[in-house]
DNA sequence: AACAAAAATGAGAACGTTCCCAAAAAGTTT
DNA sequence: AAACTTTTTGGGAACGTTCTCATTTTTGTT
């Protein structure tokens, strides 16, 4: 590997100008300019990426920290991602924090070590250690988180998507296509997102005059590796086990609505006519499942894409809008 | 940041004690060891990934190349790299070549510059120059390729699902079962699992006297972001304008399969009476769509790990074996 | 007690950059 | 042509490790 030295002494100055050269900066005769980037091309050198390091501390990487990987929600985002991260000359670690003995504190000190330029917090645990932890890191270390997961989030740098008000006006919907009795399926309560999205479901029956019942909400604890599917299935078996049913239901997430239109399916219950299903996320799934599901889309591509552009921006000390709201897409299909 | 020097002056030692003791080498007296480690917790030390890289040359990095990323195929595959990664105290770096302007060669070369440690490469291109210098890279840094790209692979690392095999099987499962007109649907000839996989088809036909005939086979040339579901929509619309139709399709992919299912439900073409499926990747939807695929699962997981315990394994210097070949498992489902 | 051998430790070079500051070269003014 | 600016260039320290080699300390032997 040719250093810097190597292309010095092949143009005849000294390294300080090849290294003016690399970097764009200070002053260089055109002439000397031009000797320098022959060197280099001769060479086929590239600045050692340790060395450089080295000395301005940064490693031109972020970071991204997925709670769920084979969640396709996180691979579209990471294209988001990658597409802004490359335009600027950086690389993205991809940290899968769930499925391993290593916690998103764990995760975090590597990447501090690795002295990782940034980091895209996508998180599920609400537990105060670790939003401690994360919120002293964001004071380190540019940090865009990609949820609420603290009370108070206004000295950090956010992204995400209104959840709340996404289901509010899904809730709307439905009221004006005539729906009175509403279901809502809720996986993980501790997930921030999720909660999120079932206060929309309760502001939503409360605009439209409509009373929350407690009957009418199917709830979940975590699993480790959950099958939604199934728990979709069993949602929509007790909901036709009550005498009083709901005409129809909404699902925090899509894979959970699909359970229920594979189980209502079987049961021959007619969609939507005696019973509506509607998603939340949009995944591709959700226009293949016959019939067809009702979902609320999300920019997903986009929301990493601004994720990055924020970090990189913090990065820079450029001054960005650095808290971004986005709203969902209601996608009507044929389930309502 | 502490640095190696503050831990040495805290414990009262000279750097170079400090570094033995870090890296578990050389001697050092118990009772010093107890000392620097005790320094190294006070003052939170952890050594320096530059100045460790810059020496040692090496990164703890590797990189996993995809040329796919919203393949779910590559989220599970990359499950199974990281699973052994951080076992082994590794970082991955999740490189989509596809869908960017940026190349497996303009990839690499940024990794190598960032002198990651090892490679894996799962890549479409069977262009001869992108092979040529693919080739040489695996020469100078630890390769693993996924997939079978070179016509020589001898001299080179691999890991990969015998396509070729797998659905050889599948032809005569369907052979058993009574069928003798197969249909099969090629997307993208020029990807190689792809062309392996007919080369199956057209092995299985031979093993079973039947002949392949030409206007069975359903070919596409490869688009820029293919609509899978659109093109075995009309694959399936192809094979029933014909006047002598197959009795069941193989589809070199799922996702094709489905496209197939979902055009034959709405033609209400009885599946599998009137014509059967199969598929090849057992994706999830496969098991969700009705009637259910049948398919043929790859273990990817394991694969994903595999590659990584190779790549590893070389880094390492150690001797492995490096050319692992798994099986494909069918998986029999409602659709034959 | 004297010496040799072994074990433990330390000093300093090296890795390849960037950056500060000084020096040299080129250009401008008087 | 001298003096002064401005532009361009070079020298060397610094970043935080690892590693070689020399030195000191400890242990063992006679």
């Amino acid at each position: 590997m040719a250093t810097i030295l190597d292309v010095a002494k092949e143009a005849g100055v000294s390294k300080s100008t090849v290294s003016r050269v690399i970097n764009n900066e200070g002053t260089v005769k055109p002439a000397t300019k031009q000797a320098v980037e022959e060197a280099i091309e001769k060479l086929g050198y590239s600045p050692s990426y340790f060395a450089q390091g080295m000395r301005t501390g940064l490693t031109k990487t972020i970071a991204m920290v997925v709670p769920e990987y084979t969640n396709p929600f996180y691979s579209e985002m990471f294209r988001g991602v990658e597409d802004v991260a490359l335009k600027y000359g950086y690389m993205v670690f991809v940290c899968n924090t769930e499925r391993h003995t290593v916690s998103d504190i764990e995760y975090t000190k590597e990447l501090l070590r690795r002295n990782i330029d940034g980091i895209i917090y996508n998180t599920y645990h609400r537990n105060d250690n670790v939003a401690e932890y994360l919120k002293k890191v964001s004071k380190q270390v540019p940090v865009v988180f990609m949820d609420k997961i603290f009370d108070d989030c206004s000295s950090v740098s956010y992204v995400y998507i209104d959840g709340y008000e996404s289901v509010r006006k899904a809730v709307h919907y439905l009221y004006n296509q005539g729906h009175r009795k509403i279901g809502y399926i809720l996986n993980s309560e501790d997930i921030s997102v999720i909660q999120e999205r079932y206060q929309g479901y309760l502001k939503g029956l409360e605009d439209c005059g409509m009373k929350a019942d407690e009957k009418w909400v199917y709830r979940v604890r975590r699993e480790n590796e959950p099958d939604y599917i199934r728990l979709g299935r069993d949602a929509a078996r007790y909901y036709l086990s009550l005498s009083e049913k709901p005409d129809v239901i909404m699902a925090a997430i899509d894979m959970i609505g699909i359970g229920c239109i594979k189980e209502l399916n079987s049961l021959h219950v007619k969609i939507p006519e005696e019973m509506g299903v509607i998603g939340f996320d949009n995944i591709s799934l959700s226009s293949l499942i016959e019939p067809s599901l009702t979902t609320i889309s999300q920019p997903i591509r986009k929301l990493g894409q601004t994720a990055a552009e924020i970090v990189i921006a913090k990065i820079n000390g450029e001054k960005i809008n650095d808290q971004v709201i986005f709203q969902g897409d209601l996608i009507v299909r044929e389930t309502t």
